[in-house]
DNA sequence: CTCAACGTATTT
DNA sequence: AAATACGTTGAG
């Protein structure tokens, strides 16, 4: 401690908004939280904050920050290369503080651990070498704490916009920050535990802190690099199913292999194994192995109750990684950093869908190492495999359903693969996690934006739900203006989950008798039927009533089903056990 | 200096 | 864990 200046450690930098995302450009929404507490919107102005959508995706450091070696600020603008680049510019440690320039480490930055998803910011060398993970923050000049309430989402989000296309380089433009996202954050869970890792990152279980230090895989931990360390795997005795699989993986990617997926080279990244979580996939195509799913330290075994059958493999594959060259040991300071590991299997490949959206190409991890096309890859098997990994295509659909954890590095790997459908049901996740994922996930972002063809002075704005069809809120506390506002934006409803909703719903009062229309509130909706007591999932069969005085409502729509069973206040279920 | 808000500390 | 409160830093 005590080692520098006052601004070693001791004095960390705040980091400010990027002013170049999406939301540092956007204006105030004047409606959430935050704006309403903020004076110039009548509030106290107790509590200042940021607008909840004005939440930058990429906080940068200030532009008074300076090298703790040398003393001066980054210089990235001036450097020619990539490297040098990387080299020249200010990098925080995350888990010491440290703020200073690769350059100005004797030690050399090729320990480092960079962290793809906040400007500017990786594991230093030194705490690197010293075991340390983001667990130790705290103790580092005794100043700041990783205690806290750290959930790991340190740096609000980043996200992004668009950074140049898929560029080689570092997204970094002339002068601007690159393009980052962020961390997320497990939160929740996992009550105290102690030493172990994972302050921030998910960290997950206790694996002991003695000596993890250079286990072959890195400690969990961080959300931020994914491990590094090419790791070859070695071979274990349950690691041949696997490699039948992957095995299998690989066939099938041959044959899906059409699509140019030059998508981002940078999502090549290596991941490794991971967790778990399960994608599903329509019926469709071809047909992938199955749904194994392999973990590696990260959470894997958490012991929580992770439990689910299937899970329970460990390995990792880790190195996938780079497809080609990436590893460099020593040497080069590589950036990890970004995507952490993945998430899961994919149990079915999506369609070969067209080069359609190739949306975000975001995440430019620092290194980019020019990844081959897939086209173009030798059949090199490990190569393959993680370009299925990190290949958007083959990720449509992502289901963490039950997962008693989300970690924040399955929260990267949501993010980088941009699913279509997204299942994080029975998963507690945590609402600053949620929130993370909500400014990040293109489609849901839009889901929530106003109609394209939204007037201005147009009151009744439709919204982009017009065909929603099958809404499940099922657990939540959802209150009855939130079902009026659902049933007056999604027009093409047909199923609503209500179920084990705590509080009473007027909406569709559930009285024995069958046939009765809705409560007080009555959006108009007509349950009928008969109630099974013991059925757990029973639901109410509603029918729209016909002439209802509320228009809007359920409008278009003949029937729907609604499930209302293990509602709050011991009420009695009303209307069918229906199909749902 | 003023205004915005970050990162913590306290409360709920 | 989430909500609230606020000292203080950072941008202009
Ligand atoms: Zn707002
Ligand atoms: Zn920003
Ligand atoms: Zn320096
Ligand atoms: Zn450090």
């Amino acid at each position: 401690m005590s080692s520098s200046k006052g601004a070693g450690p001791g004095a960390r930098r705040r980091r400010t908004r990027c002013r170049r995302c999406r939301a540092c450009l956007r204006s105030e929404c004047g409606e959430c939280h935050f704006c309403k507490d903020m004076k110039k919107f009548g509030g106290p102005g107790r509590m200042k904050q940021s607008c909840l959508l004005r939440q930058c995706t990429a906080p940068v450091l200030p532009h008074t920050a300076v090298c703790v070696a040398c003393g001066e600020a980054g210089k990235e603008e001036a450097a020619a290369g990539e490297d040098e680049r990387f080299d020249l510019s200010l990098m925080e440690c995350s888990i010491c503080n440290e703020i200073i320039h690769p350059a100005c480490l004797q030690m050399g930055r090729a320990e480092g651990v960079v962290n793809a998803e906040i400007p500017n910011c990786w594991e230093c060398p030194k705490c690197k070498r010293e075991g340390k993970s983001s667990k130790d923050v705290g103790d580092v000049a005794g100043k700041r704490r990783a205690d806290n309430g750290d959930d790991g989402l340190r740096w609000k989000l980043t996200v992004e916009q668009a950074p140049a296309k898929k560029k080689g380089p570092p997204a970094t433009p002339p002068g601007q920050a690159p393009p980052p996202e962020d961390p997320p954050n497990p939160a929740h869970k996992r009550k105290k535990e102690r030493d172990p890792p994972a302050p921030d990152a998910g960290a997950r279980k206790k694996i002991k802190g003695g000596r993890d230090k250079h286990l072959k895989k890195k400690p969990p931990g961080a959300s931020l690099a994914p491990a590094a360390p090419p790791v070859p795997m070695a071979a274990a005795p349950d690691r041949r199913e696997k490699l039948e699989r992957f095995k299998q993986m690989c066939q099938l990617l041959e044959r899906v292999r059409a699509a140019p997926s030059s998508s981002s080279s940078s999502d090549t990244d290596s991941e490794s194994g991971e967790s778990s979580g399960a994608a599903h996939s329509p019926p469709s195509p071809p047909r992938l192995p199955p749904p194994l799913s392999f973990s590696t330290s990260e959470e894997e075994e958490d012991d929580e109750e992770d439990d689910e059958d299937d899970r329970e493999d460990e390995d990792e594959e880790e190195d996938a990684a780079g497809p080609g060259k990436e590893n460099n040991h020593r040497g080069a300071p590589r950036v990890r950093g970004g995507p952490r590991r993945l998430l899961g299997w994919p149990l079915v490949p999506s369609p070969p869908k067209p080069p359609a959206l190739l949306q975000l190409e975001r995440h430019v991890v620092r290194p980019p190492p020019a990844s081959p096309e897939p086209d173009a890859l030798p059949l090199v098997p490990l190569t393959i495999f993680s370009v299925m990994c990190c290949d958007k295509r083959l990720w449509t659909r992502i289901d963490l359903s039950r997962r008693t954890s989300i970690t924040p590095s399955m929260l990267s790997g949501i993010i980088r693969r941009q699913p279509a459908s997204l299942d994080l049901s029975w998963t507690s996740i945590s609402k600053k996690q949620l929130m993370w994922l909500l400014t990040r996930l293109q489609a849901l972002r839009e889901l929530l934006l106003p109609p394209p063809d939204a007037r201005p002075g147009q009151t009744e704005a439709r919204g982009r739900l017009q065909g929603l069809w099958e809404l499940r809120l099922a657990g939540l506390d959802i209150t009855e203006a939130s079902v009026r506002l659902v049933a007056r934006h999604a027009p093409a409803l047909a199923k609503l989950d209500l179920s084990h909703c705590i509080r009473e719903l007027e909406t569709c009062e559930r009285s024995p008798a069958s046939g009765t229309r809705t409560g007080s509130g009555d959006p108009g909706i007509r349950s009928e039927g008969t109630c099974s007591a013991q059925t757990r999932h029973l639901g109410v069969r509603a029918t729209r009533e016909r002439g209802s005085q509320t228009p809007g409502i359920l409008t278009s729509m003949e029937a729907m089903t609604i499930n209302m069973s293990c509602g709050g206040k011991g009420t009695v279920c009303t209307g069918l056990v229906d199909s749902y």
